[in-house]
DNA sequence: AGACTAACGTAATCAATGT
DNA sequence: ACATTGATTACGTTAGTCT
């Protein structure tokens, strides 16, 4: 039945993660000016919006939840910030908006755990790949892989010698 | 060519689930 | 209760965009 399908067509994903490995990372996001100041208007409210908050603003600006968290250079604007706003940002007293939901990854667990086997890294083409064979989408096989990383450094790519670079941190 | 910054990395930690 | 593991924060590096 099903689950013997997903064992049978493994191999054939696996190879192909292992291609998609190499190729590029996502194409870089054009953040318009529009956006930017949905962005920084949101971050004079919040310095650190919740689930609940990144989904609207994502809709508001028309792109892709997760890259919201990803792009905001707190760091950068915090200089601005400063000037802008003579505030100190908000009392400790304001209540923390809900994180994102736990997902849970268990069914599909030695799936990617056999991808993780051939590729640490994997790249964006070879995430989404794995996000189509498994439903899990696709920004959280990519902190599935982060963790995995860090907790278990020990289980190295085995197969053939492939051109992954290893980044340096 | 240099400034800016999205994509992506590690490390530490918080917190929900599994045992 | 404790171990495991997904999510978040903070910060560093790489590489695409723009002047």
């Amino acid at each position: 039945h099903s689950m013997g399908l997903n064992v049978l067509s493994s191999q054939c994903v696996l190879s192909l993660i292992e291609d998609l490995a190499r190729e590029a990372q996502r194409k870089r996001t054009v953040i318009s000016p529009s956006q930017t100041r949905i962005l920084v208007q949101a971050f004079k409210r919040d310095h650190f919006p919740g689930i609940a908050t990144r989904a609207e603003l994502a809709h508001q600006m028309g792109i892709p939840a997760p890259q919201i968290q990803v792009s905001s250079p707190a760091s950068t604007w915090a200089q601005d910030m400063a000037q802008e706003a003579q505030h100190p940002q908000q009392s400790p007293i304001l209540a923390q908006e809900a994180r994102r939901k736990r997902t849970i990854i268990s069914p599909r667990t030695k799936i990617f755990v056999q991808a993780f086997m051939r590729v640490h890294f994997p790249a964006i083409a070879a995430r989404e790949e794995l996000a189509h064979q498994t439903g899990i989408p696709e920004p959280r096989i990519q902190i599935w892989f982060q963790n995995r990383r860090a907790r278990h450094p020990q289980q190295s790519p085995s197969g053939p010698r492939n051109g992954w670079v290893q980044r340096l941190g």
